[in-house]
DNA sequence: TTACAATAGGGTAATTTGGGGA
DNA sequence: AGTGTCCAAATTACCCTATTGT
């Protein structure tokens, strides 16, 4: 089966703790869903919660190591 | 095995942040980035994060101090 | 139901980005 | 080679009040 929508087994996330892993505003997390930059999920009452895998893969990818290992001039 | 990529429950700090524990410009500290030299997260929004164990391994690798002469103070 | 923290909105500053040039 | 500065555009942070979550 082919499931590109992750079930809901799904751990979810609060725009405050997505916001705390990037280290932005809330309202930054708020911003990137309205963008529709990230997928969101919205309660009844209209708060938006985050797949975690959704966005511990953005983080993965957006994350660059250094490539030169401490050089001395 | 692999972990290249340090998961969460990291402290990361704004290129502004960085540039002021080291007394420099805060585009200097972009340009650390853009050449590898220093790591980075990147927001959706294309702003950059960094860890701040690793910005604070560069300023203990780069604080040496006088090895001879001036002792007393 | 009460109390309180977090979130949704909207507006307005502050920061960051990228390029070019000193 | 490495930094600091100027610029315009984009992104993010902080202000507020009302609503929602626990």
């Amino acid at each position: 089966m082919s499931a590109p929508t992750q079930n809901s087994n799904e751990r979810l996330l609060t725009p405050g703790e997505v916001a705390a892993l990037f280290r932005v505003d809330p309202k930054t997390v708020t911003r990137w869903a309205s963008a529709g930059r990230i997928g969101s999920i919205r309660t009844p009452g209209g708060h938006r919660r985050f797949r975690e895998s959704e966005v511990r893969g953005m983080l993965a990818d957006l994350t660059s190591e250094a490539t030169i290992g401490a050089q001395r001039h």
